[in-house]
DNA sequence: CTTAAAGTTTAGTTAAGACTAAAAATTTAT
DNA sequence: ATAAATTTTTAGTCTTAACTAAACTTTAAG
């Protein structure tokens, strides 16, 4: 049995380590979940001696197989029920974090077959973010960060990297959403902003801004 | 704040005080909670310094108003959860306990209210119980127990006292559901099993059943 | 009306998950 | 290459919610 605390270090680690195949680091664990680095050295021991993570002292940690597929599992959920909240009941893309938070501990495997199969099996999330399916395996999606398409050229978004309310809010207040089609029209050198057409309307972004939007090329 | 395992407390505090106007006994709670009077004794004592029951050594307890609130709330969710799982998922009316269990914890008040106009605002629960509006009134049906029904009489089944998965897996057995119609041929003065006419076919069942069903005359 | 039985509370432990402070290991910088 | 800075771990404490065992009330029986 995996409890609540557990489960949400393991999601922590795995996000932390989504990226680089290095172990990640028992700071790293503390700053994310908001807790003390003496406090994450014991929940590690603790995984560790469940067999969900490899750890190793003063190397950090990996997700074994366990633990990664018991991390998927509740980013699954998670992601699941954000899907219901926005499609389902009238929640909006920034309203669903904190709730899904909740919800993504709910043990019950019918419950999520049974959510997914309601929701017309999902592939994404409303901040664009992929569902893994109940073997684990996570859709890959060929998106890029905004920041990096070069002048002129067209794509459009698929995804937001920071989920904060506040930079959904920001994105709802100049009519960005998920599908918008987004052409660069000239980027400045200086201070790294971006002046695009977003659905035919021009508008200045931030650095800020263009690097937390993901985007396709087309 | 109120933690889970106090709400569960209030919630079994609100059930066992529910048809007895006397205080509710540490006993009949610890044993309610399968856990240890002590331990009881423990919570109760939370509670009171909450100011969410009444409390005088020995004597037992009731739940004060906001307490009342408090567990009105809780029970809202979990029906309202069971209609979901019932009515929008594909989930039986013997396998929503447990599930319902879980999801009456989650925080939001939005969600609740949102899950409730989803649902159409049901008024009773997968198993005939009421569910509390948002204000927490409750609202009152008239209903009575089978077993005290006259022969000859005719009723409708609204509701289940016994909500075990057994129970009601009984019950599917033999096609009785919410708003059966049942007619009462005979009743056995030795063990007071009672011969009916349901949905008109006849079945004979013992007084453990008729003292867990509860039916509306019409 | 006193005593036995039953019910309740208190006192002292335990486990999970957090914390602080101090010690130990690793990394960085001179 | 060693000292300083940073990171990580250890040791000891706290809170919540459970437990056992013992003490104390209340109720019931003779």
């Amino acid at each position: 049995m995996v409890t609540l605390s557990e489960e949400n270090y393991l999601k922590t680690i795995f996000h932390l380590g989504r990226h680089e195949k290095a172990s990640v680091s028992t700071n790293a664990i503390a700053q994310k979940m908001e807790t003390k680095a003496s406090s994450a050295t014991d929940m590690i021991k603790k995984l560790s001696e469940k067999g969900l993570v490899d750890y190793q002292k003063y190397k950090g940690v990996q997700l074994s197989e366990n633990g990664r597929l018991a991390a998927i599992s509740v980013i699954r959920k998670h992601r699941l029920w954000e899907v219901f909240l926005v499609n389902k009941l009238s929640f909006s893309w920034d309203e669903v974090h904190e709730v899904a938070e909740q919800l993504e501990h709910i043990k019950s495997e019918k419950l999520t077959l049974e959510l997914e199969s309601f929701l017309d099996y999902p592939t994404q999330d409303p901040h664009g973010d992929p569902i893994p399916d109940s073997n684990g395996s996570i859709p890959s999606t060929q998106k890029l960060l905004l920041a990096k398409v070069k002048q002129g050229h067209q794509c459009i978004c698929v995804g937001v990297k920071d989920s904060s309310s506040e930079f959904l809010k920001y994105l709802d207040k100049y009519k960005i959403a998920l599908g918008s089609q987004i052409k660069v029209i000239s980027k400045e050198a200086y201070d790294e902003s971006m002046t695009l057409k977003i659905n035919d309307i021009q508008k200045t972004i931030s650095k800020e801004v263009a690097q937390n939007l993901f985007v396709k090329t087309n």
